[in-house]
DNA sequence: CTTGTATAGTTGAGTACGCAAGCAATATAG
DNA sequence: CTATATTGCTTGCGTACTCAACTATACAAG
């Protein structure tokens, strides 16, 4: 219970303060922040998917509402013909690392009003350890 | 992050099997639940958008939705003309009951398998701490 | 009483997804 | 080499919301 009120409270102001500063969404910033991390910055879209827990017809959409933007692009993989791969533009490369820097100052509004340094810590290995994260890389955003 | 996937996963896992076993999103659980723990399992139709983190206006359609299914009924109020209460049937009691039930033993399968007692009273602890629930009501679903 | 302001609730339009179905391209088997 | 799965991706449709605008009631001040 206090999982889902937390969930639902936190992203509301989070992407609230995300959509008035940078004009996107929790999960576009996700998607960026992904392709951001990753070599080249470019990945493909179920690899996205998973990554973000999105279903493939949710990235294809949200990819190209990015993709009008000019935040990302497409690029084609010479190896096997039905991959696409999301690319950062450079556009979208500014765009990530402005929105990183406030979106971090957010969070640590947030949680370091209410959590000691270490408390965080507690937390976040607790969560890690819930079972259902099927592929839960390492990042620390 | 973590705290974003390991809900994302979890709600759509807890949600895919109250649907399966109930026919009940996760919201409409929520609400019943609140009902559930009313004086005279009603309330105003305005306290449950705030408890479970709704707009009025989602409140109003999942209430159509259950109305529909006749798990709950309408009550007007005699001192103000304009609240109406939402209030749980004798049918909807008895699915909260069964959903209830089964609901607590997904949680406990999938909190259970991944952390100790200490452990989950820790993360409840340190999840109400954080600034984010405006009426923090306890609950302990 | 009247006039403003706040509150409870609904409705219309729009959005962000998921699911199921489909199309290509690839991999595997016979 | 054909036949059958499997994989990556997209599309149509449905749903669960939100936001902004609206109605109707309540309350408060002049």
């Amino acid at each position: 219970m206090r999982f889902l009120r937390a969930h639902a409270a936190l992203t509301r102001e989070l992407g609230a303060r995300l959509e008035a500063e940078h004009g996107l969404t929790m999960s576009d910033f996700d998607v960026l922040i992904q392709l951001y991390h990753a070599p080249e910055h470019a990945m493909r879209r179920i690899d996205i998917a998973r990554q973000v827990l999105l279903t493939p017809s949710g990235i294809t959409r949200l990819l190209d509402g990015l993709e009008r933007c000019g935040l990302v692009g497409k690029r084609s993989c010479d190896s096997d013909a039905r991959v696409s791969y999301a690319v950062l533009t450079e556009e979208g490369l500014r765009k990530v690392e402005a929105a990183r820097q406030s979106h971090h100052a957010d969070i640590d509004e947030i949680f370091g009003a209410a959590l000691e340094a270490k408390e965080r810590e507690q937390l976040g290995e607790l969560l890690a350890r819930l079972p259902l994260a099927p592929t839960a890389k390492e990042c620390s955003e």
